[in-house]
DNA sequence: CATGAATGAGAATTCATTCAT
DNA sequence: TATGAATGAATTCTCATTCAT
């Protein structure tokens, strides 16, 4: 009844590469089609609609993601080192799933409209606790600024970090770890220079 | 046939919530007429087509956004000082044309490909050569961090500001000025409490 | 919002012809429009879908029809003369909305699983409760033979009738009543001629 | 490449199960194979196409049923008895092939049209002379009544009979032959209570 | 200015059928 | 004999657009 997982997979795989790029609605399920080598009609003995890929599509995605945040969770780090684990498991999810989180970017906010799609609101609930509850125990233990309106500080990191699926490209110039690296030190210690009180001892991979 | 330019301003803006909300390409010019009070074919009495209802939408917002960069750009201020006007422009752009900008966040990479949009792609262009050249000028000025990849700095910087327009509601808690002010504050100084060197004279606010 | 009624009449008459000749399924809507002089996409701006021609075509059938049959039943007539109403109303509406019932005879069995039909298998039991209910009261009022199976005699009257939709064409060479007079007459009194008891005085143009 | 017979009509039952219940063009040979545990192309091992198994299903039902009418009328039976006969071997049909009397029923209309189905008009033709000749002999003889229309009455008895197939399911309260005796009862005698003695005065409509 | 009624070019989807394995 | 994976034509439906009134 359900056809090989393999097929699917690669469909899939096609699929999101594509509503990626044009987005969903402006996505052809003939365009996807052709870029699978294969006529329209042919997509329907694998998925029921198109509407259908791109539900497996986003699960899929989130299912992992989910999978990779509750194991950060769970390891009770102290607030610092657990955003910059969920900050770093999130690049690697763009660099894996870059297309999935292009679209999740892109058609969340007006799918979750459609009960078929009210997992998206589930998981952006979640989503929301894990974050703004990490950031609010960074603030109460003194190593998250206190003076910044928390919701914005979280809407920032969050935004931050996802939007770089729009230009991010995998076997690019930077790992997804070292992006994360980078997008964590101008999150945390901003992109200013530290003017006054010469830090007495600099990180090494920053010195000259 | 030349209609009132004050009617064509509602519909536009009418338009531009539709668009915004649900995305040029699920909008239905029926949609957008009927939040008119209007059947779809008048709407042809004040534009050619739905797309240029798009198109006059973003060049509208484009236009107003340079008018402002511009400005600023002419002024001669320092890096961080331009870096600051800049974004405290957007934060005030998002502010008067939040539905324009989200639709050109959500819809400007795949509308690039087509000559009609060709200006975006220029738009972008200039963008990058005021907010890069900004920063590099920041970096040989020694005002922002030198161990950052400068692209990847811009990225952050860019990307950071102008989501916010997903999120946004103009009349919300926040005036335009204060995220500004806040963002800032986070772009450039990081959400992390600086820890070390005790500031001689901590900010009488932040006190006890 | 609902377009004119006149032509929506004039649309449902076309469809009903179509769908009664070739079938539901089988008809096409590019077919209804061909016949309606029009393309194919302009029958929605009438209709929200095929199913919904179907649906109103039954739907004003069906009120007509139990705006008769109310009628006869609120008369208080005796079980005979209230079979004879029913009967010549029958042919009546078959006269009338001929397509319609030829329609409601071939679809309704299957239509009525669909919880958008459900209204057919309601109008069914009220269909039977009339019919069947005058029945018994006939046959304990010893006018209807009581040596038959009642429930077989329901179907045997009901079928009779309806099945006449699938022949009959208006403008042919009986009246309405006069077939339902027929009808009555086969139905009530037989076929048979009554051998037994010996005619005193036959009709002339049977004797030899 | 000639697939066991047993086979055949072991899938023939079953798509004559699903076209009578669902309508020939609203079953699926999706459906069909489904009901039969295997793949939709499989059943082309088996048959040509669609349209040749309910071919097969028709020529099988009206072989078979012609076989037994011709013997009816070869037997030389008078008017009454003939009658009597056909109607309890339609019965007896029906008991046999129900679902494919409802099929011929539901489809034989529109179906005749198509070259490939000729054979139905044919039948249709043979039919009526069987069953409008008996009638015409029976009213020559005077056994069946005179004053109404002849060819209504064909109508009225072949519908009366063949509409059965709608509601009947075998194995149900009544044997086809007891079916058929109060069938023939009311068709013959009607449902109506005789009012005793010899109706003195025969109706006056019908008096010359 | 706006309406009402279309048009016509796709869109997604369905489904009978084919065929290599 | 049956399966799995297609094909391709047809079908329903959508929607931007037109245009006479």
């Amino acid at each position: 009844m359900t056809p090989s997982p393999e097929r699917r997979g690669e469909l899939l795989a096609t699929a999101a590469e594509v509503f990626a790029a044009q987005g969903y609605n402006a996505t052809t399920v003939r365009r996807i089609a052709d870029e699978a080598g294969m006529l329209a009609g042919s997509l329907y003995y694998h998925f029921d609609s198109k509407e259908s890929m791109l539900d497996e599509i986003l699960t899929t995605f989130l299912d992992e993601l989910w999978a990779r945040y509750d194991a950060v969770l769970a390891a009770g780090l102290d607030p610092r080192r657990t955003i910059e684990a969920l900050v770093t498991e999130s690049f690697r999810e763009i660099d894996r799933h870059r297309a999935a989180v292009a679209i999740y970017q892109k058609e969340s906010r007006h799918l979750a409209a459609q009960p078929r799609f009210g997992y998206l609101t589930d998981s952006q609930r979640k989503f929301e606790e894990a974050w703004l509850g990490t950031l609010e125990r960074g603030v109460a233990a003194k190593v998250f600024r206190a003076d910044l309106d928390i919701r914005l500080t979280y809407r920032f990191v969050r935004d931050t970090v996802w939007v770089a699926a729009s230009w991010y490209r995998p076997g690019g110039a930077h790992s997804p770890e070292e992006i994360a690296r980078q997008y964590l030190s101008m999150v945390l210690d901003g992109i200013a220079v530290r003017e006054a009180p010469p830090t007495p001892a600099p990180p090494p991979e920053h010195s000259p």
